[in-house]
DNA sequence: ATGCCTTCTGCAAGAAGA
């Protein structure tokens, strides 16, 4: 089975590029982050005309995730115990679309579109290593209930686990997402026995300004996490730069990988 | 060392991204 990941970055606005994507690298289910709509926004004809059915979190312009699946898209929920957020920690914290889940040929699959953090002294970072607690407890409650069970949890993880996964790791220090508190995070979920199939993927991500791009100046973020049962299927990973490069792309590049049922 | 881009909302410019 073909699993793909990929922040997108609207929907709405790439949604010729999805499909496109969907059909040249023949993706059998795709997991998407930033959608940046409500559910009653979302495109869902372009997806069901192309063969794939959808299964969508979102409320507004910020945020939103969903799953596109051909092979079988049931039992969709999203993360047990996930943390709200608001900037006024007086108000209510609502919990935001970061999270859908779906079995789609044998695999559950989660969306995640983990909190970019902002800034290390910023609520948004302790928001940020909250949610992480969240998934690493579904994904360690869920092996524990059945260690068969074939989870892979994808997305837009906001962490470059190593220094050689940032173009610069000099650029990087004092900022989010290469600290150890979200690297442990990750470290966290090796512990539960899952495995980061995309260890070797190379960048996922480049920034819009300065020309990041062209200079190959990219972190990878990207990740699709694979419980002990699934590990050992997972094959070929590709990163689709050309999408990247196409112009009105997303900032990050589709994560696309084989899984051998 | 952010706002060099890009998106959204909604009509101007602010929030958010990483």
């Amino acid at each position: 089975m073909r699993l793909a990941t990929w922040n997108v970055n609207s929907v709405r606005t790439r949604l010729p590029r999805i499909i496109d994507v969907l059909k040249r690298h023949d993706i059998d289910v795709l997991a998407m982050q930033e959608t940046k709509c409500n559910e009653d926004q979302f495109p869902r004809d372009a997806f069901t005309d192309a063969g794939y059915k959808v299964a969508v979190s979102g409320t507004n312009q910020w945020n939103g995730v969903a799953i596109a699946s051909r092979v079988g898209l049931t039992d969709v929920h999203t993360l047990p115990q996930q943390p709200g957020f608001s900037k006024d920690l007086t108000a209510e914290q609502p919990v935001e679309p970061r999270s859908i889940a779906a079995t789609c040929g044998g695999i559950t699959v989660m969306s995640l579109y983990v909190p970019n953090g902002r800034e290390i002294s910023n609520i948004h970072f302790t928001y940020k290593l909250r949610f992480l607690d969240a998934v690493c407890n579904y994904a360690a409650t869920a092996v524990d209930n059945d260690p068969e069970l074939r989870l892979a949890l994808v997305g837009d993880w906001n962490i470059a686990p190593h220094d050689t996964d940032v173009w610069d790791p000099q650029f990087f220090i004092g900022h989010t997402h290469v600290t150890p508190r979200e690297r442990n995070a990750l470290t966290a979920l090796e512990d539960e026995g899952f495995t980061d199939v995309t260890h070797d993927s190379g960048y996922t991500y480049w920034d819009y300004t300065a020309g990041r791009f062209g200079q190959n100046q990219g972190m990878r973020i990207d990740m699709q996490w694979a419980s002990p049962a699934l590990a050992d299927n997972a094959g070929a990973v590709s990163v689709d730069k050309d999408e990247r490069a196409a112009k009105g792309s997303s900032d990050h590049a589709p994560l696309i990988v084989d899984y051998e049922l």
